[in-house]
DNA sequence: CTGTTAGCGCGTTCAT
DNA sequence: ATGAACGCGCTAACAG
């Protein structure tokens, strides 16, 4: 491995002129620089990052906490962090919390202790955990997808209340009266927001909440499905079930396969998330679409502005999302 | 931030022994030991990854560079990666290489610039990829699914041409004859040797392979897409499909569904790599599920091994996927 | 403009 | 058994 001292050497100067030319920082003779560039290539040497960090206290490194590697919706987000880092001459280390808020905390310890110098989170959950040593050592971080309470940095998230309302309207144009849901839990805000969209497209209806309707269980599949299966052996069942992230209607649509429910004619669907699969499920599945590309993007722009120097109380940027009608939500045949 | 320093001060000792005490290395008086815990403890000290890893040149973190993090197949695997990661105290960071060869060889840089102990590769191409800077750090290295060609490293494989071998036998014992396939690029392991496992099952059968049936494409939605397009616009459309990855497969279903083409009584159709939601697409999609969760295990277990020392000659874990038989690939009607 | 010097936070000799 | 001193590779402060 070539260092800075062996480039020096070669080109006859001190390592500090070799560093002066590598970062672009004080006034190098023109001749000198070509002639360190000129060993640099020749000898294929590239800087320490971890000497460098170490000396500078910041690496040109960003850390994305994700709390579900296996959801699609946020591989999708990556994608739109990524873009921006890379323009921007940043690497993206990923890092799966697996929603669980030790890991979290783990890797945010890892993060400050690389100086890494951003951090994107998606939250596990709102409480438990402690972002203060961020604070201390001054690293900017952005949420995306949920919020923690308690703190003010800057965050981008999607209008859920909006968007669970749609939904639940759209099943109530469609005849649907006794509509359930099942959703994610409360203490995280796209649980607790796509929950208060459910209820408040109710109340402007003047439909009565049934207490049974409301299930809340985690994001994941297995939620899903038992939740769907409690609603199916309902004497009373729901006409229509709106599902609030995309693994947990994966997980409810097995259940409803699996007892021969037949959707949207027995029961109609409407998930939270939508996939480029959505449209080739039995039926198609009616879906909340989250605009996650440029959720990520934003995200990564935020950030970016805050190590440029912006300080300033935390901003928030909220997206909207778009309701994609197919056939799980289909209205009921009435007479008009 | 508090330093090894300021522990060794408040204890009234030395850094050396500060640090012998966290090592385990050394003898250290048991007195001595436990003051030192008890100042470490107080003041919330953590050692320095950076420093720690400039100073010893290696860093207990591994790097995980999959080609396409959108895909489900690589998300499960990295599960299985991540558990045997954290059992033994490492960290995991996933890089994105988005099927990028350039950014496959700049994360390699990142990984050995911040001489990370371990690295997990699954190859874009089989070409064009430059692994000696590996080589001459002696960073342990295994390949997942796929190969690069010239090189001796430990890998973890799936049984891929007995796995479409399969698949194709199925569609053929169902009364299928006319079996095109889309295949991913030949330059990939995973790409040829699923055509070859095509090819395989139809000479058994001496069924001819018409050149028309066999369309190369990429591994994305798109490519899916586009040859199934082809396909069904043929005069002498083929009656089944057999296509080579997950996304393919979306990107195929997509335009027999806008084409209006039946499955499978038109066109049966056979994907690569079972999902959690093959069963609750229309129709059911028959899938090659390959051991994801395994692989990752595996892989990590192999790169344990050579982190702890072992060396000699490149070993290879090949694992079989296993034939979801479900109603896409549904027998044909005929008299027997 | 350029070089010398110091030190980021550690682990590791080499004395004692 | 313990501590002093050094250096990993780099950038920043200070001279000149």
């Amino acid at each position: 491995m070539t260092t800075i001292t062996d480039v020096a050497r070669a080109a006859g100067v001190s390592t500090a002129t070799v560093s002066r030319v590598i970062n672009n920082t004080g006034k190098v003779n023109e001749l000198l620089a070509e002639r360190v560039r000129g060993v640099i290539d020749e000898l294929g040497y590239q800087p320490s990052r971890l000497a460098r960090s170490l000396r500078t206290r910041r690496s040109r490194t960003w850390a994305v906490i994700i709390s579900d590697i296996r959801n699609p919706f946020f591989t999708d987000m990556i994608r739109g962090i990524e873009d921006v880092a890379y323009k921007n001459n940043y690497a993206v280390v990923l890092c799966n919390a697996e929603e669980d808020d030790s890991k979290v905390a783990s890797y945010i310890h890892l993060a400050l202790s690389e100086h890494m110098s951003g951090l994107v989170v998606t939250p596990t959950y709102t409480h438990r955990i402690d972002l203060s040593p961020v604070l201390e050592e001054e690293v900017p971080l952005v949420m995306v997808d949920r919020k923690v309470e308690g703190y003010d940095f800057d965050s981008v998230l999607v209008d859920n209340v909006w968007g669970a309302e749609e939904a639940v309207e759209h099943l109530i144009e469609g005849g649907y009266r006794r509509i359930a849901t099942i959703g994610g839990p409360v203490e995280t805000t796209t649980g607790y927001e796509r929950l208060l969209g459910y209820k408040k497209a109710l109340q402007v209806h003047g439909i009565d909440i049934e207490e049974q309707f409301v299930r809340i269980s985690t994001f994941r599949e297995k939620g899903g499905y038992e939740e769907m299966r409690f609603l199916i052996n309902l004497e009373q069942r729901p006409d229509a079930v709106f599902v609030a992230n995309n693994l947990m209607t994966i997980g409810a649509l097995r259940a409803l396969h699996e007892a021969n429910v037949a959707v949207p004619d027995e029961i109609a669907i409407i998930g939270f998330d939508d996939m480029s699969w959505s449209s080739l499920l039995r039926p198609p599945l009616t879906a909340v679409a989250q605009p996650t590309y440029e959720l990520g993007a934003e995200t990564a722009k935020l950030l970016l502005s805050r190590i440029d120097g912006y300080t300033g109380p935390g901003r928030q940027v909220v997206l909207s999302p778009t309701l994609m009608v197919r056939e799980s939500s289909k209205p009921k045949l009435k007479s008009r």
